[in-house]
DNA sequence: ATCCCGAGGG
DNA sequence: CCCTCTGGAT
């Protein structure tokens, strides 16, 4: 993809939809730490289902800690990899209430230093919560940044730094979303709905059998 | 490189 | 049945 391309292909998903936000529910910048971190390799549907629950009852760090190990496993238990989840955000948690006062950190080297939050956690935190022009690169991202030719790149990391460098500055803050959007609805891994996308002039990516 | 690990779709 | 889903720690 060239520069015009890239320009026409963000300007086309800016307007189907100019205010993207995350479909992770939350209400607070906790909420969406911990969101985001029981995410990892599950759906959003799934996240959502059980915090919808947990929050409610438990959504502070250290009302998550007064829940104990196993009563937080059982509100996450219908989420994959649930286990090492619960024990990752229960010590996530007694950091934020020994060493920041029960807040969120608003630094990259402090959030990955939370036991289960990564690169790409952070930079969900550091975008959706405090406004960043980060961009986390997921299973979705990862996918159409090498399928489009938009940012090929053999790890999340180089397909990151593609995208930062090739994405015009006024859509950078919004990518994230639109990009994951797209994955989610239109993209897809199986099947992508090439005849149904906005996008596909654009789009490197032409599967040979319609 | 491997492990963790449930739900939903095809 | 197999694949995918807003990954991270060992």
């Amino acid at each position: 993809m060239n520069a015009s391309q890239i320009e026409s292909f963000f300007a086309t998903l800016q307007a189907a939809n100019p205010m993207p936000v995350t479909e992770l529910e939350y209400t607070s910048v906790f909420e969406l730490l911990a969101a985001v971190l029981l995410s990892a390799q599950a759906t959003d549907v799934g996240v959502n289902k059980a915090t919808r629950k947990l929050f409610p009852v438990a959504g502070t760090p250290q009302k998550i800690l007064d829940l104990g190990l196993e009563g937080l496993e059982g509100h996450i238990k219908t989420i994959g990899l649930y286990r090492s989840k619960a024990k990752h955000l229960m010590q996530t948690c007694q950091i934020l209430v020994e060493q920041h006062g029960g807040q969120v950190p608003r630094t990259r080297e402090a959030l990955e230093a939370l036991p289960g939050v990564g690169r790409k956690t952070a930079n969900v935190v550091l975008n959706s919560a405090f406004g960043e022009a980060t961009m986390a690169v997921d299973t979705h991202i990862f996918r159409l940044g090498n399928r489009t030719g938009l940012a090929p790149g053999k790890t999340p990391f180089e397909v990151e730094q593609k995208l930062l460098k090739r994405i015009p500055a006024n859509y950078l803050v919004d990518a994230h979303h639109w990009l994951i959007l797209h994955g989610r609805y239109v993209c897809q891994a199986r099947k992508p709905q090439c005849p149904q996308c906005a996008v596909a002039a654009y789009c490197d990516f032409k599967p040979k059998t319609l």
